[in-house]
DNA sequence: TGACGAAGTTAGGCACGCCTAATAATATTA
DNA sequence: TAATATTATTAGGCGTGCCTAACTTCGTCA
């Protein structure tokens, strides 16, 4: 598979197993049923997601019998559910996203933030909770941002352009901006949608910008360069 | 799938088309070869990803030609790269992680972020950028982290407590700090590993923090509450 | 006690995404 | 041009994770 994980249960199983960590929780044990409802999965889905975790000794289950967590499903259920909370808190608290919607992209990316990601998003929020400036400054741009509704989003948001590459980095044209005779120029050059640029440097005063395409290097204003949209590598 | 991405392209698809992306930029146009080298499978698993991209109109493939993307197929690539990129720049710039592990974690996260938190990130980006202060802020909490090492993660992070909880948050309780006669009086009330609690209300002093546990609410005091270390939902 | 309904399991099927092995097409070289 | 090497495709298999349909087990209540 060549989305990895490195992590010891599927996306699938890591959500059966906070289903049965939060019902267990709450109830004491836990029913096929309860979880079905939950996830919204048939009852035979969870037999087999259970025979699976009973193999990898994250549940204790019995056919017909409640189910209830071993030490280590407890353990990794809490690592899950601590994630999901990470996440979602630096969703809501740094980025204003709403409750709802962002417990349910939490619930998506539980699965595939690491450790280290994870950990760091914590000790960001800790900051943020300490200078709540960031946080308002933020909102602020993101209010300002929605006005300009309509608009797609990578207006919205500005577009990258070959003048926000730093030294080395590749990009992919998406657009030239029209108008002038620069359009043509660079156009003429190869420099069109879909090629490859690569910043080969920046003069100290950020003009010219020195790129690479298509074997030929060549030197652009700031302007000009500004005027090319890319997507990043 | 409980899984669920509302995208068009499952995440193999998605980091297929990258992969075209790139290639075609860099070269004109990408062979199977390419492709499975960069991504690490066998080429006939190319072969049988080209023939759903090509269903879908997203590159256009004839059998043992080489291969480019539809207008379609360039926009859909173009983002997922803008994701991809967004997500690393964030994970160096804002979390400060190491541009290799934080160009693998994009390469997994591209596929689950959603567009809302894509153009937040984005946006939060921004804001760094103009206060460059945010930025030194959080290296320096995690710097001081650092020099904790090893310590669990769990501990480096500071652990949440139900201290730290608002009101009308649940949470499952990992741990409960031993010392003192209250472990054992929380423990004998109920509050133990495993056990829900739902923080009902807490004082305009933040001290007492009212909790339902079992169905029974009971009153704690702040210094009772942080030594009560939990997952919140 | 026995019948009934709810809950749970098994069997079989399907889509996805990877693999290996065999085969076919294309490129390279003698 | 013919032999050979490289590249690409097909066929068939496997694991995961979902489904439906048929069946079994369990608890309840007459
Ligand atoms: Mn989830
Ligand atoms: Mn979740
Ligand atoms: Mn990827
Ligand atoms: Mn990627």
């Amino acid at each position: 598979m060549i989305f990895e994980s490195t992590r010891s249960l599927s996306a699938s199983l890591e959500d059966y197993l906070q289903a049965i960590f939060w019902t267990v929780a709450a109830k004491g044990a836990a029913r096929a049923k309860d979880i079905a409802r939950q996830l919204g999965v048939k009852a035979s889905s969870v037999t087999g997601a259970l025979q699976t975790l009973a193999e990898k000794k994250f549940v204790h289950y019995q056919p017909y019998e409640a189910i209830t967590l071993t030490a280590e499903g407890f353990d990794e259920a809490a690592r899950v559910a601590q994630r999901h909370f990470i996440v979602r808190e630096f969703f809501v608290r740094v980025l204003g996203l709403d409750e709802a919607v962002a417990d349910k992209e939490a619930c998506r990316m539980e699965h595939c933030v690491g450790d280290d990601v994870a950990e760091r998003l914590a000790t960001l929020m800790e900051f943020v909770k300490a200078h709540p400036e960031m946080q308002s400054g933020v909102s602020q741009l993101l209010a300002e941002r929605d006005h300009s509704d309509g608009m797609p989003a990578s207006v919205r948001r500005g577009p990258v352009t070959v003048a926000d590459l730093r030294s080395g980095q590749k990009a992919v044209i998406v657009a030239v901006r029209s108008g002038a005779a620069l359009a043509r120029r660079l156009v003429d050059m190869g420099l069109g949608r879909g090629a490859l640029v690569e910043v080969e440097g920046v003069a100290p005063t950020g003009d010219p910008i020195r790129v690479k395409i298509r074997g030929y290097q060549l030197a652009l204003r700031r302007t000009e360069a500004a005027a090319i949209s890319v997507v990043g590598k």
